[in-house]
DNA sequence: TCAAATAGATCATCTATATGAGTTGATTGT
DNA sequence: ACAATCAACTCATATAGATGATCTATTTGA
């Protein structure tokens, strides 16, 4: 009997496993959740696209469509004659995928990060509902200010479950090497894959306009992101005000893979 | 003699193409000029996957890959069963890929569209930059208020190069059945595939404040789009000022055909 | 006339296999 | 020791064929 007259092949990878659910959608849940679980590490390879289909039974065509997708929404990196990796938070990426920040003439640059505060709290109505968590759970919040060209550019307000990220202090964001992401990555094994934005504009409070070095009611960019792990689980809700008098927002709604 | 085993195998398509460059990229170049040359009309389906193969000499799988890639730019459509079609510009397709205004509370309203003015000019150094034509170059510049539950939100200026609608008149683009991409397309046959936006916050004018409704100074959002067809090509420049008040900017960046 | 069953078309998924191309590391010859 | 060569491994591309799911159109039967 051939593979495809088995009647029992969506069985295969995993006892339970709905039907009716296309074959390399299993295989990508596999796959996600061996690098949500901690055991694919960011930046290795995993392993080749021929044992993955032996592994799970299923044909390298099946694997390769699975990581297609996630490839796709850059959470493996596929590198030819090398292998498929999985996505680690450098600060190239992130710069790529997370930060909309250019100068009006189109370049982007990297931002200085000086942090402001440094607090533990409650969740207010709005953090725990983008956080899906209780009303009044408890949260971190940090306050920094990015520096572009030396210029203090944009506030940001980043407010995260404290259940998620236990034992954070203001000196290990401080002191961390590399992108916040990067923290929360390897020290948390909490990999953000994504990123929902709302933006607004409104005027510049007293606060912000003395953060901003701007006059007050001045105009700012205010952008509300909820940063998402696997699944679309929230992991990071953020507020930004963004003096946008020679920086923008820059919105690129094509970034699939074209060619 | 096997087919990989043809070394002309990639002069099958049309002679004269660039070696080494994919055989579905080929196919995908040739789907897309026939839809760009108006040879498949939008919202008609193209020929079925196999009469494809058999026409471009290359197996169902190498043109499945070629539609795969369109199919993902949103450029064609697929439905199991039925075929696969030409996307065109109903309102809903506008609604879900370039009106990025929602509410507060994240529902999308459809907008009421009101033209306030429409006349002839010469492009600007800005204009000219987004368009790729030539400074002062002749332009239609239409205004639109976009009502939202009957309030005016948001206040559109539309610049479009001449040379790409001759003949367009005030009395068509306000009769249009349908949205004015629609109008792009049926009239004109030029699709808007893509586009790319840049936001930033600035206080109402006087102008501005007015046709919004709101005070002069009030924070505004005002977004730049530059609007495309087939290969990057930009056919519309377009200023927006939001009034975010009670309405907002949403920008996912993860639509990519995740499940 | 109308509804149900059927056949056909088309995309969706899956398997299997072959070849091409890029990377890495070991082998080999000097 | 060193460089060139080569083999192995990996993903990239392409082909062929089979089965499943879904929609459309036709036929059939009451």
């Amino acid at each position: 009997m051939r593979k495809w007259e088995d009647p029992t092949r969506h069985h295969k990878l995993a006892a339970g496993t709905a039907l009716n659910t296309p074959l390399y959608k299993e295989v990508k849940r596999l796959l996600t959740e061996s690098i949500s679980a901690g055991e694919w590490k960011p930046g290795c390879a995993i392993p080749a696209e021929y044992m993955l289909a032996e592994q799970s039974k299923v044909s390298i065509g099946t694997v390769r469509k699975a990581v297609d997708e996630l490839v796709n929404e850059n959470i493996l990196i596929r590198q030819q004659g090398r292998g498929t990796f999985v996505a680690a938070h450098n600060r190239a990426r992130l710069m790529f995928h997370f930060f909309h920040i250019v100068r009006n003439d189109g370049s982007k640059l990297t931002p200085e990060v000086v942090m402001r505060s440094f607090a533990s709290g409650l969740a207010d109505d709005e953090e725990a509902a983008h956080l899906g968590i209780g009303l009044r759970a408890k949260v971190f919040r940090i306050q920094n200010i990015l520096l572009l060209a030396g210029e203090p550019i944009i506030f940001d307000d980043i407010v995260i479950p404290q259940a998620l990220f236990p034992k954070l202090t203001g000196a290990k964001v401080v002191g961390r090497p590399n992108t916040i992401y990067h923290l929360y990555q390897s020290a948390y094994n909490i990999t953000v894959v994504r990123s929902a934005e709302r933006l607004r504009a409104r005027l510049a409070d007293a606060e912000s306009a003395e953060v901003l070095n701007v006059k007050k009611r001045a105009p700012l960019l205010e952008i509300r992101r909820v940063a998402m792990t696997f699944n679309d689980v929230p992991v990071e809700f953020r507020r930004s005000l963004v003096n946008t008098e020679h920086y923008e927002y820059f919105s690129d709604l094509a970034k699939t893979a074209s060619g």
